[in-house]
DNA sequence: TGACGCTATGTCAGATGTGACATATGACCT
DNA sequence: AGGTCATATGTCACATCTGACATAGCGTCA
């Protein structure tokens, strides 16, 4: 992402505020490709959660098992801006995701949606 | 790819005596989740490659309008380890690859096969 | 209250990736 | 032979990513 448009926090600013990425593109003039980029790795991000989830598993406990450290797994899972793709799909593929396993999640990404509730 | 277990042009050049990644994996002991990366690494390459000869493009003009350089698209094309895959993704999508392109690409690379012809 | 476990966030030194450049190879043409 | 175009490969300064560490917030239990 070197030459995002957007500023470090701001996506996950925008998130918390109750937004999809789908609709930050245009609020914010995002090129259709960083637009899709962000959500892929979002999606990955959440993947590698939900498997933490199902293998019962703490974010030290993941850490120990990928040879990295707490606060990178919760970067991963918060879908930090410093954290690559390269990281989270080796990730999910030590944890036994199957490369079908990130197409589905690719694929199965592609929200469209204003903000949520009212 | 910072901890992987093959040095830096050994993949290529078990690829250039005629083996396809799926076979390279028991051949060097290599993890199962570093073959699957390699492996889906690769269909990008290929995906991207595929892509510029269809829009007609030479390296030299594909780089311009990623704003990088030939060398390096040919790295990116060529699978080459420096290459991550944030940057084969995005190049993808700013190429015009849709998510769906990329869930597809990722799904269909997964062959399994010995060495090439007889 | 304090102590414990889990997650989030900031920082930083060192590892890795990137664009740019030089140079090499090969195919095609005159 | 030379010239042009497309691609490959090596190098390097600079940008980015990574693991590690510190620290803080938050819920739970005694």
């Amino acid at each position: 992402m070197r030459k995002g448009v957007m500023s470090k926090g701001m996506k996950e600013k925008l998130e918390a505020v109750g937004w999809v990425v789908g609709s930050v593109k245009e609020f914010l003039g995002l090129s259709e490709a960083d637009a899709v980029l962000i959500a892929v790795k979002l999606v990955l991000s959440r993947s590698l959660r939900e498997r933490r989830n199902k293998q019962g598993l703490s974010q030290v406990q993941l850490a120990e098992r990928l040879q990295s450290s707490q606060s990178r797994v919760a970067k991963m899972e918060a879908g930090d801006p410093s954290v690559s793709m390269d990281l989270l799909v080796s990730s999910l593929l030590l944890r036994g995701a199957s490369s079908t396993d990130l197409a589905n999640a690719i694929k199965g990404g592609e929200k469209k949606a204003g903000p949520r509730a009212a």
